[in-house]
DNA sequence: ATGAAAGCGCTAACAA
DNA sequence: TTGTTAGCGCTTTCAT
């Protein structure tokens, strides 16, 4: 490997030279530029990111912490994250925690002793005890995918409200009257404001989201089976379900099929995260995409112009979902009402 | 941040014994290393891995390349690799090509500069030039998932003639005579061997796997629908489907649900790979599923061992398939050449 | 505009 | 067993 000592002897001019004509920002004569340039090309020297990295403390390098990696959702992240790194020159340093606390730590840790540039955090809560340690650093830090009550670190997230009250709306357009709704677990902000937004928004309308029809859930596939077998064994009455994520959506979609509930001639459902699952299911998953491509977009951006240096500012990113409609969503039919509580008729 | 320096300042020793005391491979006295050990916890001394880095050469990085981050089985190699890697004290750089060689090409270049200690990649042909970037480096490499001509590079890979030889024989076991075939790309070898493994099996067994009913896909799920769209329409006739992966099989199924064929009645399908749609679908695909975590194990093995510096020793890592029977594959049935050209008849 | 020299934080000869 | 010293490859004063 050749290094800039190569490039400054072929060049006949000193190693500081040589640098100054690589990184562009110091004057240097034109001659001399054109015979280190020419002795790069010929040596095909690449400056070398370690050392750089270790003299002036910055080494183009984000971390990303995810959860876990089954989940669409942080795949998402992981992919975005790299695109937009990779866009401004950054490589990244991805770690899955397990959400195991000493595994997380460890591996905060390393990206610390390894004097990154920046870390983005998905899914973190306020009493998570790695903010403790990131907070004796000065590394520049952001939170995507979670509204925290602590304001001093910046974040990333989708208007989770304007998720709700959009689901809501198209399913009032469509004339459904009586709703339902399958959340995410409600200690999290994100998932209290997406609830709001759809109930209010429903309320508002002068339509029915009875205490009864809503089922708290955990974002997994089982958890969707679950809450809908408990809406019908309970026998909340509702046409229009909103579950808060896809994954759930699927559940649902697949505990309806089961039991010969048609969708959307009985039900109608509407998801959100827009997995690729959603399409390729049958019927397609009506669902609201989030904007995470801008999101990841956003937090690098965030972490590059560092501007959270000066913490009075507050940084709060919000961005806006977009509607898909598909095939689980229809106007409100006949068949509808038709559902009955499972444990009094088997269905088909 | 603490450095060395300060530590060997309070314990009162010279920064290379603290060194040593920490490393541990190097004697050190009782004494010492207790009072280096008190210095570092009161200063909370956490050694610099770039300084490291610059000095030792070995970054304790370990780089990913993957085409993509669409697609399931990608993921999985991130997944696993990432854990195979923190497993070992390493931490992973991860990018994604977008099977674009300029973007490789930076994102390899990148790799080297920053002196990491081997490349893990997913999906290189024998022609992809950065093997020839590559070759002018020391760097550990290795391949998964794909098996090169060439053998000087070490490479990890699914026994692929062995999944088709499962496939098979899961179906001839259920009663199959007449079976089918979606590949993927044929000019890559995982495929061909898929395929002969299938084929071959099929044949020794005196059933049938005519020619026209093999459709060569490019495992996306439109080349699922066009395959089965394809075969149906040309008439061939079969009760017995492999799709070389689980995304083409999805594609499948969707098809054969939106033209009222029922699965297994009709057709018994198998997939590969074992995706988490998979199981997400109804109804719930029988497959075969990749070795992928023992798959990442190995190449993080691999280039860890660095046993390859030794260029004489072929390595070539395969290891076994695993049949997971769900809903999709049935005795062949009445129903079953109740299909005809989808030209000829509307289904149902 | 250029060069000499110092130093980022660590490890490894070498000497003691 | 320990300390001194040099140096990994780069950037950046400080002179000139």
């Amino acid at each position: 490997m050749p290094s800039l000592k190569d490039v400054a002897r072929l060049a006949g001019v000193s190693t500081s030279t040589v640098s100054r004509a690589m990184n562009g920002n110091i004057p240097v004569s034109e001659e001399t530029r054109r015979r280190v340039e020419q002795a790069v090309q010929d040596i095909n020297y690449k400056p070398n990111l370690v050392a750089r990295g270790l003299r002036i403390k910055s080494t183009k390098l984000l971390g990303l912490v995810v959860p876990e990696m089954q989940n669409e959702t942080f795949i998402s992240f992981i992919r975005f994250t790299e695109e937009a790194a990779e866009a401004k020159g950054y490589n990244l340093i991805i770690g899955s925690t397990n959400s195991d606390p000493d595994r997380e730590e460890r591996f905060i840790e390393n990206l610390i002793r390894r004097n990154i540039d920046g870390i983005i955090f998905s899914r973190v809560s306020d009493k998570s005890h790695v903010l403790k340690i990131l907070e004796k650093t000065t590394i520049p830090v952001v939170i995507i995918d979670r509204r925290l009550e602590r304001e001093d670190i910046p974040s990333v997230v989708m208007d989770n409200y304007a998720s709700g009250k959009m689901a809501a709306e198209h399913l009032l357009s469509l004339g459904h009257r009586h709703f339902a709704c399958i959340t995410g677990p409600l200690d999290i902000a994100i998932n209290r404001d997406r609830l709001a937004g759809f109930k209010e928004t429903v309320v508002a309308s002068g339509a029915f989201l009875e205490d009864k029809c809503i089922f708290e859930g955990n974002f997994k596939f089982e958890s969707g089976e679950k809450g809908i077998a408990y809406l019908l064994d309970t026998g909340a009455r509702f046409t229009a379900l909103w579950a808060q994520n896809d994954y759930m959506a699927m559940g649902i979609l697949n505990y309806l099929s089961r039991h010969g509930i048609p969708v959307p001639e009985a039900i109608s459902l509407v998801g959100l995260d827009n997995i690729q699952q959603s399409w390729m299911m049958r019927p397609a998953l009506t669902t609201i995409a989030q904007p995470f491509r801008d999101m990841c977009r956003e937090a690098v951006d965030i972490i590059i112009k560092r501007p959270h240096e000066d913490k009075k500012e507050k940084i709060r990113v919000t961005l806006e979902p977009e509607l898909i409609v598909r095939e689980t969503t229809a106007k409100p039919s006949d068949k509808s009402f038709a559902v009955e509580p499972i444990s009094k008729v088997g269905y088909f």
